[in-house]
DNA sequence: ACGCGTAGCGCG
DNA sequence: AAAGCGCGCTACGCGT
């Protein structure tokens, strides 16, 4: 059963509170709406979920957060987010055709900002509305009609599509990643703001103030500037930078680091230091602390589905950047430790997997998939292994990689093919799908366009245009199925956390996730309960999405006291 | 003063 | 040895 949460409903003279709906499995009402106020919504939750509902919301960022805030013991297994799932049918080749489909289909292609089209964008709020939930949920929402009719809408597009079963799973994991990504936010990520400003002081001397420039910088640009003999010069500006390095006689045609470590001349040095605490300082110095560590926990936003091809982004605080000098400070509480687990090449096994290429499954036996390619076409270098593989998946043509091309195409013919034919597709302006059912966003009008081009020079333009679309295409396959085992582990991975526990105190508590990787903060005494846990997750996330395969999915685990000691 | 594109570098 | 995928963030530097 499914229970619609709405703010408003539509013309009706009820009074304001928060809608609750019951509806059967297809979305069809099975009593009448009830009104609660918001203050009674976390017991009526905790009521309902006996019932083991999918609570659906318009949004689950604008519910998840404020309960969870409200009421510690807020407890939902399972919910379906409106407004994911609507991003992910707006390009989904397998959803069922209909009409509202068709409306998803006719929102304009650059709307970064949401994927509903005007048609059914919720009407502007009234301006007498607002007052009754000033810290609760958003009141502009979909009435509960509209969350009603949009939910059969979805419901249908999945139920009548050929892929129905990897649809609905694709559902529900996206779903599952928006409970996820909202408890993660609120626990945060434990982090010792002491230790990270011991780092920064031991790299870049103490603090400096408001707009100058730490000790240890502002050593290495007067060094800078005496060798450069520039006495003016500022280092954080590549332009001027450029001209400086061009009087001294350094013919580099970037400032960029790997161009510089080519060259042996004395200022090489301080100037590639200089680069790395800027950075450091810039990125994740004593302001980054400011804005994004609070009591002790460093509190990122995750932006699931993100990314095209499914991943995660974050906003503010570079939850996905957090570099590795500064992991350190990441710290698990007294009586606690981490447990860092990640997926050991998960792209190229997901590879495998789609295109049931045996002899990559054979490689990817042990758990060293690049060893295992290196010993069966690469004379054993595992290096030269990886960079082969890591090519066919990006669609290297030039360098090494570029080289290594038909000595892997050689190995593996099934496994290129898969990726050369989602090459192939997106070249020709066509869309590809994971193995879940997310396609990629067709082309542009502008490509197309483009395509269509006359003269020999635009002919150029648009083949390189076109075949920048084919690297794009040939990585979504892989990339997105990738972010799809990951999505199913973590939904495992909550699920049985929350089933351990009962209802005695969490085991643990997913404090992180990185594409592959996640964090889980551990009471001493379940460290072992949930390494368990974390290995049959990943059993379950890939005979979730691929059956009884052959195929290996290891995950690397380790008990740590810090987050640098992970890797 | 602000918006926006670019360079550069962090992560997977 | 230095291309080939997906991102976010900062500072610069140009445009308005």
């Amino acid at each position: 059963m499914y229970i619609l949460v709405s703010a408003s409903a539509h013309g009706t003279a009820e009074p304001q509170g928060v809608h609750l709906q019951a509806l059967d499995d297809v979305g069809h009402p099975t009593a009448d709406a009830v009104v609660v106020p918001l203050a009674d919504l976390p017991r009526k939750i905790a009521k309902l979920e006996t019932k083991r509902p999918r609570w659906v919301f318009e949004n689950v960022r604008d519910w998840y957060p404020q309960l969870l805030a409200d009421a510690t013991d807020i407890d939902i297994e399972r919910c379906h987010d409106v407004t994911l799932i609507r991003g992910i049918l707006r390009f989904a080749t397998s959803a069922a055709p209909s009409p509202y489909i068709e409306v998803l289909h006719s929102a304009p292609l650059d709307d970064t900002e949401d994927a509903l089209p005007r048609q059914l964008q919720p009407p502007p709020p009234a301006p007498d509305q607002g007052t009754l939930f000033e810290s609760g949920p958003t009141t502009s929402g979909m009435p509960l009609e509209d969350l009603r009719d949009e939910l059969q809408a979805q419901l249908a597009a999945i139920a009548q599509s050929p892929q129905a079963h990897r649809l609905t799973l694709l559902t529900a994991a996206e779903s599952a990643g928006a409970l996820v990504a909202a408890e993660m936010e609120h626990f945060g990520m434990p982090w010792r703001e002491d230790v990270h400003n011991d780092i920064l002081t031991t790299a870049l001397g103490p603090r400096p103030r408001e707009g100058h420039r730490p000790p240890e910088l502002e050593r290495l640009a007067g060094e800078l500037r005496t060798t450069l003999k520039n006495p003016t010069l500022n280092p954080d500006s590549p332009q001027e930078l450029l001209r400086a390095l061009h009087r001294a006689g350094l013919e580099v045609k970037t400032t960029r680091q790997w161009e510089l470590e080519q060259h042996n001349h004395p200022v090489i040095a301080p100037l590639l230091q200089y680069k790395k605490l800027s950075r450091l300082v810039t990125a994740n110095g004593w302001t980054w602390l400011d804005a994004w560590v609070h009591d002790g926990r460093f509190h990122p936003e995750y932006v699931v589905g993100g990314v095209v091809t499914g991943r995660w982004a974050s906003r503010g605080g570079g939850a996905m950047q957090i570099p590795r000098v500064i992991r350190d400070a990441s710290r698990p509480d007294p009586g606690h430790r981490f447990i860092v687990a990640d997926a050991a090449q998960l792209e190229p096994r997901v590879l495998a997997a789609l295109a049931k290429d045996s002899a990559l499954a054979a490689a990817a036996r042990g758990r060293d998939l690049y060893q295992g390619i290196a010993d069966q076409g690469f004379g054993g270098d595992r290096s030269t292994a990886k960079i082969a593989m890591l090519g066919a998946m990006y669609g290297a043509t030039s360098g090494e990689a570029g080289r290594l091309m038909p000595q892997l195409t050689r190995t593996y013919p099934q496994a290129i093919a898969v990726v050369e034919h989602a090459a192939r597709e997106g070249e020709a302006g066509g869309v590809v799908s994971s193995h879940l059912g997310r396609s990629c966003p067709p082309p542009s009008p502008r490509w197309l366009q483009a395509q269509q081009s006359t003269t020999a020079d635009e002919q150029r333009r648009a083949e390189g245009v076109a075949r920048a679309r084919g690297r794009f295409t040939r990585n979504f396959v892989v990339q997105g199925t990738a972010a799809e085992w990951a999505l199913c582990w973590l939904a495992e991975l909550r699920r049985r956390l929350r089933t351990a526990a009962g209802p005695g105190p969490a085991l643990g508590k997913l404090v992180f996730f990185l594409h592959d990787e996640v964090v889980l903060h551990v009471r001493d005494e379940c460290v072992e309960e949930v390494e368990a846990i974390v290995q049959a997750s990943a059993a379950a996330a890939t005979h979730l999405l691929f059956g009884n395969i052959p195929i290996d999915f290891p995950v690397n685990a380790v008990v740590v006291d810090s987050y640098a000691d992970a890797k």
